[in-house]
RNA sequence: GCCCUUGUAGCUCAACGGUAGAGCGCGCGGCUCAUAAUCGCUAGGUUGUAGGUUCGAAUCCUUCCGAGGGCACCA
């Protein structure tokens, strides 16, 4: 019976959009699954959304659906990208799509939490236990406010929300409790002892320390009254589950832990090997909660969670929509080869760390490793086949006679030093390719590529033609190209799994590589007489100019168009909130109130015009301003938004302020009003209010 | 504020105590089978800064400057 292999991306969470992040995590599980299946395991492949949770209803509240429209809406435009690029089951992608509103994993998650109930910590206490969990709450944000959440106000004790700006409640509310205070040993001694497990390196290390820090108990329901979509938790109809310990188990109720549905799948089968992706966001959940709970339930644990890095743009910076730096996928597969798309993506960044993507660096990338590279490597090898030898591969042996030939031409009369080479570099490939190491693997590839490239310009195949006595010379040049782009074709199927197919069908094969083991491939089983099929670009070379161009009028275009609200969330942002709450907005902490129009008056807005923007020293957020109202001097103002905005590019620009807040010091420095923005989400780029016609420094908005 | 990582050729990175390398890009030359592809050659770094340890430092230690990351209930 073969190996199993189980593989999983997380789920994704379903409040926003698809993006280059989920694509990417979601392509590297599938190089790695295609990889496995060829190596001959038994592999299962799994990603999907995570649904539950307030921010998913916050997120329907706002687009004017239910939750589960919203879900259904997000994971229906997720199956749309992963359909776009290949990654779906049919093209031979994820084995299941998972999504935590299905019935089989609230069946799953209730039975795992029973069986955690029942067992003891390794210190010998409840794992769950009744308690309250307490926070900072903020009531127009009807949320818990995390410690970069809110802020101190000088003098004060009770911290004001960001948002809002005013003081936060301390409330308590009943929750259940995991006892992840009595993991920290076990956690420490687990991962500290398994390289394996937690991985790269550098992250490792943080987690440990982490967890060397001391852990506190976690969360693992909320009251009904104030979260209500999710699982609820056995036996108390007063509680739903928690986020993490919901969405964590979603990797083993998708296999048929704890209910019927999933069982022909065999949790008992995949369970026993699986490896995380995550991204490095999510990597302490991924070990420190997920580990501890899966060890309380008494189950086996993953051999690897690995953390990938994100993806920056060309210049390093995080993307974001006001920097406009944001990699489209759209943009992506318009413009792209889904194989040189996934082949940037493995070869650009080093597994682990970050990585710069620019469309500018994929089109380098694609020109000179596939098109001049691989392509071409196959164009002129076909090419010469076909002309000198009416297009069927000759042998590759040269009789002894003719060594001399060969020698002269500069071509090795022994093959077995290139079998030799290209069996050392098979075995690195594969070495690479369990280490995660894909960058490196396709770097030892493309010097493969070189080393034939080279092999044929010194051979000089167009005037060992001219030479009877250089046929067999010519014969063994061109059948080692070829058994080498063969080689390749199998290697590299997992990153290229389109590009390499049509490669080993212009050779003249038909089998299908998906299913062929690298390890074991063997020079020389390519037949001589074999018939080159038809041969076209299999990476037709980009036009940077053009295609850049034609990126630049899109991005133009729907940056326009997204500047200008969605007409379905506008609708349903403007009713009131009564109408637009849905099913499950909860109605007594959301209170409407109305204002008199003098007390908008008493807020004083007004026109003024960066003069000085700069970052302050060793603040992440804030940028200093300095603004003209049409006032003597023009005003400092210090706001949060160093995260979005490049200060220099900010001068010069009239925004809307508000005049007459109270000057408050924020860094030793004080500012003397606010900057007014807009934002949907708040983890949204806020966008700065601003003018279209021509206004006057000082002039009064009302 | 505390902790960690990092700063090497135009760009991306490698060398981790012993005369600084590769790929891409640039320049020149060769070749024509090929997707203006390919092959060869050249150029270009006092290895962020200032000290120290050592026979010898990019590599170890310290100072400073710059960059990135971690410091939990948000998936």
């Amino acid at each position: 019976m073969a190996q199993t292999y189980y593989i999983t991306t997380p789920i994704y969470y379903a409040n926003s959009l698809p993006h280059l992040g989920h694509l990417y995590t979601t392509i590297v599980a599938d190089v790695v699954n295609r990889h496995k299946k060829q190596r001959g395991l038994d592999t299962y492949f799994l990603t999907g959304t995570d649904e539950h949770g307030i921010n998913i209803q916050r997120a329907a509240d706002k687009a004017g659906r239910s939750p589960k429209e919203q879900v259904d809406f997000v994971s229906g435009e997720l199956k749309r990208m992963f359909h776009d690029f290949g990654l779906d089951t049919e093209k031979g992608g994820y084995d299941v799509f998972m999504r935590t509103t299905e019935t089989f994993h609230y069946e799953g998650v209730q039975h795992l939490w029973v069986e955690i109930a029942k067992n003891k910590t390794p210190k010998g206490n409840e794992t769950i236990y009744k308690g309250f969990y307490e926070g900072w709450f903020c009531a127009p944000c009807a949320e818990y406010k995390t410690e970069d959440q809110y802020f101190l106000a000088e003098g004060l004790e009770i911290p004001l929300c960001l948002i809002h700006e005013r003081p936060l409640d301390r409330i308590s509310e009943e929750s259940y409790f995991f006892r992840l205070s009595d993991y920290d040993e076990f956690l420490i001694d687990l991962i500290a002892n398994d390289p394996k497990l937690v991985q790269p390196e550098s992250r490792r290390n943080e987690v440990i320390s982490f967890i060397k820090g001391g852990l506190q108990d976690l969360s693992i329901s909320r009251e009904k009254k104030s979260v209500s979509w999710g699982v609820p938790v056995p036996d108390d109809e007063n509680h739903v589950m928690y986020v993490w310990l919901d969405a964590l188990s979603n990797y083993i109720t998708a296999i048929g832990y704890g209910n019927s549905e999933k069982a022909s799948i065999g949790f008992d089968k995949y369970w026993q090997n699986v490896t995380h992706l995550v991204g490095k966001d999510i990597l302490r959940f991924h070990t420190v909660y997920w580990l501890s709970f899966l060890s309380a339930a008494g189950l086996p644990l993953p051999k690897t969670v690995y953390a990938h890095g994100m993806w920056l743009d060309a210049d390093g910076r995080k993307m974001g929509k006001t920097l406009g730096n944001v990699i489209d996928v759209d943009v992506l597969h318009e413009h792209f080869q889904i194989d040189a798309t996934r082949y940037f993506l493995l070869r650009e960044m080093v597994f682990g760390q970050d990585g710069k993507f620019g469309y500018e660096n994929l089109i380098d990338r694609a020109n000179s490793d596939l098109a001049s590279g691989l392509g071409n490597l196959g164009s002129r090898t076909f090419s010469m086949i076909t002309k000198y030898r009416e297009g069927l591969l000759p042998s590759g042996k040269i009789a002894e006679e003719n060594y001399i030939n060969a020698k002269r031409a500069g071509i090795n009369p022994d093959e077995q030093e290139l079998v030799s080479v290209l069996e050392h570099a098979r075995d690195e490939f594969l070495r690479r390719f369990e280490n995660f190491e894909f960058s490196l693997a396709l770097e030892l590839i493309w010097t493969v590529i070189a080393r034939i490239d080279k092999m044929i310009s010194d051979s000089k195949p167009w005037e060992l033609i001219k030479d009877e006595k250089q046929a067999e010379t010519l014969n063994a040049v061109l059948y080692r190209a070829t058994e080498t782009l063969r080689w390749l074709c199998v290697l590299l199927y997992p990153v290229m799994p389109d590009a390499t197919k049509k490669i080993y069908s212009q050779i003249g094969l038909s089998e299908n590589i998906a299913a062929i083991d690298p390890a074991n491939l063997k020079w020389g089983e390519l037949n001589a007489g074999t018939k080159i099929g038809e041969t076209e670009a299999v990476f037709p070379r980009i036009d940077k100019a053009k295609v850049m161009n034609e990126i630049k009028e899109q991005s133009a275009v729907s940056g326009q168009q997204s500047a200008e609200p969605k007409p379905e969330v506008t609708a349903a942002e403007s009713l009131p909130p009564a109408v637009a709450g849905g099913l499950t907005q909860p109605t007594d902490n959301t209170e409407q109130q109305f204002i008199d129009i003098e007390d908008f008056l008493k807020v004083e807005l007004r026109v003024g015009q960066i003069m000085v923007a700069e970052r302050i020293p060793k603040a992440d957020k804030l940028l200093r301003f300095e603004i003209d109202l049409g006032e003597e001097k023009p005003r400092q103002i210090l706001a949060g938004l160093a995260e979005y905005y490049e200060p220099e590019k900010l001068i010069g620009r009239k925004v809307v302020v508000v005049a007459n807040l109270k000057p408050r010091k924020m860094r030793g420095l004080e500012s003397q009003g606010m900057i007014c923005a807009a934002s949907l989400e708040e983890e949204d780029t806020p966008a700065l209010a601003t003018f279209l016609e021509d206004v006057n420094v000082g002039a009064r908005l009302k």
